[in-house]
DNA sequence: TCGTGAAAATAACAACTGTTATGATAAATT
DNA sequence: AATTTATCATAACAGTTGTTATTTTCACGA
């Protein structure tokens, strides 16, 4: 079977993918790589300029693939629980989300320092915020927020609390259960609309 | 003045954390280090043993100062405002906490792939949820909780927001401001808490 | 059958890395 | 004053890195 130029990229990312959860980003060097994929660096040349260009398209996978769980997840999905099915798709409840969860964590370390690929950060956050933000908006022209909730301080909040609970099963030992952390996240969300049931 | 050589070492150290967040933790290499302290890389080593030594001395710095804005932070407070300024005092809230954030960032990200790494994250993050969740229990003692919210829960969570608005910081361009920082937590831990005034 | 071009392998390049051995300098100690 | 010791500079080492030029392989159409 023939494999597109864009499919045969794709498990170029999936290999560094794999190297950098494995060995850390700083070891995932393009031999390494190769070595993963059972292949030579020669294969790169071809469908990437040079190892920048490589590991930003590793990275923008990242925001793709969660941008993928979202939108499987929110399908279906009205009223409040909404709100908490699209926060819940980015926590690491399974394996492949706890994968993506090190790479995202990798990259963000990376970026530190420089402002090119913070910036790329900025901008998924930011996209992200903006969805959250209009699913408050919403909720507060059909009347379901408490009159006194500001959307845009509270998306921040949410989002925070993703990511906080995010990096917490990523450190911590005693760390929240994959069920507490939608508890959580639903009591936060509660205290923000107006329950029809207590 | 005689300067001792734990004082050398925090220079290193210092001069490793502006390379990391000018340049980025992969490129701290010791000559970058060096050149930063107007010195050579003979200086790192007679003060340490290997570049490790001197990374993971840096990383213990961030440790070692967060401590110390703590333990400032919550010396003559008492009451639901120790909490408060307690998880506060790690908020980036001045440039100095906004360099050390960004450094712990650099290092959260390097850890990937580096189990001992993470597992210095993990002990720090483990000592820190200590605190919180001794201070809830005492709270609880004094009825100042109430009595369904679970001290070890409720501890991983403020740490989670703690955490996750420090990232937004750093990551987000309508981040949130810094009182916003400091009046999200305060209704965080209100909602916890028995509040004597509304 | 030949040739065209994509796909991948190979090899060599210079630059950079951490490490280490060796010197140099000066302060301190005897 | 002599000698030891701490401090730091210098230089060379082997290994690794990304990049690039050059081949090889092989499928496919004229």
């Amino acid at each position: 079977m023939p494999v597109s130029q864009h499919d045969r990229r794709l498990e170029v990312s999936e290999a560094a993918w794999r190297v950098i959860v494995r060995e850390g980003l700083d070891r995932t060097s393009m031999r390494a790589i190769a070595q993963e994929m059972n292949c030579t660096t020669g294969v790169f040349t071809h469908y990437f300029r040079n190892k920048q260009e490589l590991i930003l398209f590793a990275l923008h996978q990242v925001t793709e693939r969660l941008q993928e769980k979202m939108e499987n997840a929110v399908s279906d999905v009205v009223g409040v629980d909404r709100l908490v099915a699209l926060l819940s798709s980015f926590l690491p409840l399974d394996q492949e989300r706890q994968e993506i969860l090190r790479v995202w964590v990798a990259f963000l370390g990376y970026a530190v320092g420089r402002e090119d690929l913070m910036a790329d950060h900025r901008q998924s956050a930011g996209q992200l915020r903006q969805v959250v933000l209009q699913v408050l908006k919403d909720f507060q022209d059909q009347g379901l927020l408490h009159p006194d909730v500001d959307p845009a301080t509270e998306a921040n909040v949410l989002l925070a609390l993703v990511n906080g609970i995010s990096l917490d099963t990523l450190i911590q030992t005693q760390r929240l259960g994959a069920e507490q952390q939608q508890t959580v996240l639903r009591h936060y969300v509660d205290s923000l609309t107006c329950n029809r049931d207590g």
